[in-house]
DNA sequence: CATTGATAGTCAAGATTCGTGATTAAATTT
DNA sequence: AAATTTAATCACGAATCTTGACTATCAATG
């Protein structure tokens, strides 16, 4: 994005964290029976319910375009982590409902992630890493509402 | 990453405001003479020097693989943003030494990325931002420590 | 000085991820 | 009933990253 040396900018911060965050999320996921998901599978597994969820709606939530989540669909099918099931409402849609397997990665998922919080949480203080992640939220929010301006 | 409903984790956190800022980089980068970089581009010109630095200098700083500092060197020449000179302290190697448009593309992404900044700056409060950027490059640093234990 | 090992840069092939356009089937609207 | 919209998929291409190997040069050791 722009300098690192003397002082690092947002986007650079922002993408460090990202591939940091990533990187240990994964391995450990690798660990605890989830060796083979990927970090794109991450962006569908992210918004899946145990009632299920149209492919639509899953492509509407992350913001990927539907081939896309088609195609993560397909790989997560062939993975065991969720199925296709006919929509008793729409026949033209299908319900992608996540498996055992799939529900057993999302909670395992959300636990890391949990826990690598908590470990920031304790290294900055409780206040301190409350505030950031509160300020983090609404930077976030307002560049992504100049995104569509 | 995980779930975006409730509660957006510092992994979706991360990856959404890093795209969010990224849209708007190159967006005003394009507006400003500059509409054929891309954002891979800007891992490498971020890291230039005036007086020039070698490739393998710029596959350590900014993490990539040597293969593509090559490749994304080979298009900034033909973009004309850098040049490659040879290394008078070494005949191996080559220095890439950023042309004027070069170092135009950098000052106005650095002055794009202040501009966003000092707007949520202003947003924010002035505190409440300086403080979360300061807990940004603690959180970012400290995760990224995690990295190669 | 000669040989060995390390370093700078590049070539080549493959895998992954993302984007665009078109197609089929079913629902919705007119 | 016809036209439009929507859900999902197919097919192709572009961009990005990864891995392994190769040539030329430097550095170090005997």
């Amino acid at each position: 994005m722009s300098a690192e040396r003397g002082d690092p900018d947002l986007g650079m911060l922002a993408g460090q964290l990202m591939r940091a965050l990533q990187e240990e999320l994964f391995r450990r996921l690798a660990e605890q029976g989830h060796p083979d998901v990927r970090p794109r599978h991450g962006t569908v597994l992210a918004f899946l319910d145990p009632a299920g969820v149209r492919a639509t709606e899953l492509s509407a939530r992350s913001g990927q375009h539907k081939q896309i989540v088609g195609t993560i669909v397909d790989e997560l099918v062939a993975l065991g982590y969720v199925r296709r099931e006919p929509d008793p409402a729409d026949r033209r849609a299908k319900r992608i409902v996540p498996t055992e397997h799939g529900l057993d990665e999302v909670a395992k998922a959300r636990a890391i992630l949990a826990d690598i919080e908590q470990r920031h949480r304790r290294t900055l203080g409780e206040e301190r890493f409350d505030a950031f992640k509160d300020a983090f939220r609404e930077v976030a929010r307002n560049q992504r509402a100049r995104q569509t301006a």
